[in-house]
DNA sequence: ATAGAACCTCAACTAAAGTTGAGGTCAATA
DNA sequence: TATTGACCTCAACTTTAGTTGAGGTTCTAT
């Protein structure tokens, strides 16, 4: 089968579609990128977007940043502080990768920190606003002394 | 200092400011927890609302929930699945935390292949469609052998 | 009794990350 | 050449999890 161009030699640009399906995210997707200046386009003659190939790379840092967790404006700002909008190069990798991973780890560590509290507080069930690791986090009053514990102390129930 | 209600008795029930102070969460969240079926009130003569202790719980069960990443539609569900509604036990607890938990255990494992993915593909940075473990798991044309990969053994570049 | 804090409803707005649709153009094929 | 699929722009809509504001009422303290 021949190239769509004419040619023999594999085509420099892709088309929208082309990207999509290569890269598996939808057209509106792409565009939606490039309004975010997260990828460029050229245009052909009659104003169609042409991609050169490296921006199936772009497109891969992009999701992979994304699984990890980072906002589309934070991946735009790293990927536009790279010189020139260049090509993505191995090091570029390197260095937006061990953000990344930084990020990552410290996502990790704090669920992991989360299920191990579940874990025990599961059989306790207490979800004391004293003692209770998981609700102390977000104990706003225990630095007031307003009282609360007074009542609770003192009455029926419990929160 | 004197309880708001003239009696020296605990008051039962809670102002929505004073959940609000408690718990936390914004008058405004309040609001919509209550249009969302999270939480339920009762009314004054006057028609403000008016929280049973047990409420301050059932917040607390709400937001270790969303720590965890389950959307509140689907605590919601969980909490209305309750019988009657009624105040949380820790049998209940224990319960929905048990889920809870396996879900979060879910998302860790996923982060952590993928924080390990990084970590052996930082030297790398082929981010290859074939062999890039950080790529395959998107990689839909694989199946397809539409003849891509002809094209990246021939062509000058790579994606 | 009255000021001011706290409360009420309802509508509109925000942010992120897109998707959908209308109305029109471009390009490859029969 | 004509059709059909792929493409274009722009606006509006979607979801999640709320926040903000306008206009009006209730509660509590002085």
């Amino acid at each position: 089968m021949q190239e769509k161009n004419g040619t023999d030699l594999p085509r420099r640009e892709l088309t929208v579609g082309e990207v999509a399906a290569r890269s598996g995210v939808a057209v509106s997707t792409l565009h939606f990128y490039e309004t975010k200046g997260l990828i460029k386009s050229m245009r052909s003659s009659g104003n169609q977007r042409r991609y050169p190939r490296s921006v199936l790379r772009r497109i891969a840092v992009i999701k992979i940043a994304q699984r990890t967790g980072i906002p589309l404006a934070d991946i735009q700002k790293e990927l536009s502080a790279l010189p020139d909008d260049r090509q993505l190069l191995a090091s570029d990798w390197a260095h937006l990768s061990e953000n990344w991973k930084a990020d990552l780890n410290e996502r990790i560590t704090k669920l992991t920190a989360l299920r191990d509290q579940l874990t025990s507080c599961i059989g306790c069930g207490c979800l004391s606003m004293r003692d209770c690791p998981l609700r102390n986090p977000y104990d706003t009053l225990s630095e007031k002394g307003t009282g609360a514990y007074l009542i609770e102390h003192a009455g029926e129930e419990q929160d």
